[in-house]
DNA sequence: TTTAATTTCTACCTTAAAGTAGTATTTAAA
DNA sequence: TTTAAATACTACTTTAAGGTAGAAATTAAA
């Protein structure tokens, strides 16, 4: 019942770059040791960023990235499900793919509700609205 | 954002015994193939739930296996509970151990609302209430 | 007392996620 | 034009969860 690393992470990166996009580009190896996150899989990350279009990267020397997209365009939600992460909330929480109103699972009832907050969070939550809050790295 | 197939495996396991209770002992061949959960597995996850005082096993021909007490005294929380899957829900879902309301996660506040509710859900729902309702196995 | 049906124990195999290593490619500065 | 700083690519290793195999232990029935 968590998320992924890769989806965690890649909500951090997309927060902090937010949060800097004044600066100038922000590079793999500074955006690791900030975040603390290893620099090979962030970089494994970043390329999957730029694939899906949420960021743009400057190759060579003085390169680095940037969001691809504005911030208001961008929510928690867009990138759990560019990470595969989003068919769990479509889903019931025991996992049964066949889990309908007919052939209800044991918690199907009782996770509507939580299950619809949470998709809820997740999609009003963009990158903007985050950008504007106090929250560590 | 799942609970791991043990969970959801004991979860079903002991609302089924639940459900039968008023039958004779249930086995693990049977209740392998009724839920349809790998025998080697499950009888994996019996020892667990035997160990953790959920169900009471009588070993030996005609053994089986029977809850170790109340459907009411045993919530879906206190199963979690009992294969560590839910430090998780006392965490922030970005699973910063560090999180606190001084030093906040991205998602801290956000995830307030959600998490709490879950919480609530799991810890209301006993086996008790599962057995009253109408759910597929 | 033997046998068959059961749970339990120990050890192993498989798979997917997480993480690492090395090298190729790109590009601006020197 | 060379070099250094950057991203991108390919392939590997590690780890934990999920799952499997075989045999030991237990016990009631035959």
């Amino acid at each position: 019942m968590q998320l992924s690393n890769t989806s965690k992470y890649a909500i951090r990166i997309l927060s902090y770059i937010t949060k800097n996009e004044d600066k100038k580009l922000q590079n793999a190896k500074e955006l690791s040791e900030i975040l603390e996150i290893p620099y090979k899989f962030l970089t494994k990350i970043m390329t999957d960023l730029v694939k899906k279009e949420f960021i743009l990267s400057i190759r060579g020397r003085e390169g680095g990235y940037k969001l691809a997209r504005s911030a208001s365009s961008i929510s928690v939600l867009d990138i759990l499900n560019a990470f595969n992460e989003l068919t769990h909330y479509s889903e019931c929480i025991l996992g049964s793919q066949t889990c309908n109103p007919q052939k209800k699972c044991i918690l199907h009832d009782q996770w509507a509700k939580p299950r619809a907050m949470i998709k809820q969070m997740f999609s009003e939550t963009t990158l903007e609205k985050i950008e504007g809050e106090d929250f560590k790295i």
